[in-house]
DNA sequence: GTGATATGCGGAT
DNA sequence: TCCGCCTATCACT
């Protein structure tokens, strides 16, 4: 499930699990055994996350620099911590609960340098109140790249991901292939705060909805989604099954190697729809 | 048992 | 634009 949501999550459940105690790291299935061993028995300050990345403070002088990529997840519990299963990259057990960490794209350790340089490529997060939407715009603006790349590009916005980008698209009626430099500032604003909107809910709920609660008798009469990202969404995977809104099989290609997802009928292809006017008339709706 | 699949990303071409 | 890598799970044989 690993979009900026997840980890935003996992960074508040881990300073809850840790945070002031004395951590003990190891690397069961060895590939992190060496920087494991050089922070066993330091103090975890705390876990914060950018975008899609997550760094654990290890006595305000080191980080362990997490990205979970499509596969890494982690799996929390209470002492006493049971025999590592699988491949378990990294494992911490403190006095009040143990944590795995299995299949990351990245788990490294990190001095202040290399975690500045991190954070330096990265572009405004939408669940950060420090973000600067202006930053992405700048990019945006300038940019013959499609609006669907450009919103999974993590230099330009750090967070969104697959499911995101597609839905955000799909509620605002903007064709997935429209270069950045063809949005309004007014259609861009619009995006951002829908994205800090829907992404927040996703921190709160544990999981992706978009839908709208007037489309919601669309989705009501049929069996719960049980993708394994768990939320009920209007295009995200759902090629060739009617749009919740018009009833047009839902589009799919692959662009810049991801699966995109989109209605044709709702998010045409040509002039941009420049409004920022979503689906409907409300404002902010919330999607329960 | 095998193969397909996945919410990601970096490096080579 | 393609490839490789990370891992678990599920639909198949």
């Amino acid at each position: 499930m690993p979009e900026g949501h997840t980890l935003h999550r996992l960074a508040a459940e881990i300073t809850e699990r840790f945070a002031g105690d004395v951590v003990r790291f190891s690397s069961p299935q060895g590939r992190f055994a060496a920087e494991a061993k050089a922070i066993d028995g330091r103090t975890l300050v705390g876990a914060e996350a950018w975008g899609k990345h997550l760094l654990l403070d290890v006595d305000d002088e080191l980080w362990v620099h997490v990205h979970l990529g499509i596969f890494g997840r982690f799996t929390f519990g209470e002492p006493p911590a049971p025999r590592p299963l699988g491949q378990v990259r990294l494992r911490m057990t403190g006095p009040r609960a143990w944590a795995d960490l299995r299949g990351p794209n990245a788990c490294r350790l990190l001095d202040d340098g290399q975690r500045d340089a991190l954070l330096a490529r990265l572009g405004p997060d939408p669940l950060r109140d420090d973000a600067d939407p202006d930053r992405a715009w700048a990019r945006i603006s300038r940019s013959r790249t499609p609006i669907a790349t450009l919103l999974m590009d993590q230099s330009v916005i750090a967070g969104a991901g697959n499911i995101y980008r597609a839905e955000v698209l799909f509620r605002h009626q903007v064709d997935p292939l429209l270069p950045g430099r063809e949005l309004s500032p007014q259609l861009w604003a619009a995006i951002w705060d829908d994205l800090r909107y829907l992404m927040r809910d996703g921190v709160r709920v544990g999981r992706i909805d978009t839908v709208r609660p007037e489309h919601e008798p669309e989705v009501a009469g049929r069996a719960p989604r049980v993708d394994r990202h768990g939320g009920e969404v209007y295009v995200y995977r759902r090629a060739g099954q009617a749009c919740h809104v018009c009833r047009t099989p839902v589009a799919t290609r692959v662009l810049a190697g991801r699966n995109l997802f989109w209605c044709p009928t709702c998010q045409p292809s040509g002039a941009p729809t420049g409004s920022g006017k979503p689906a409907t008339a409300s404002s902010h709706p919330d999607p329960h």
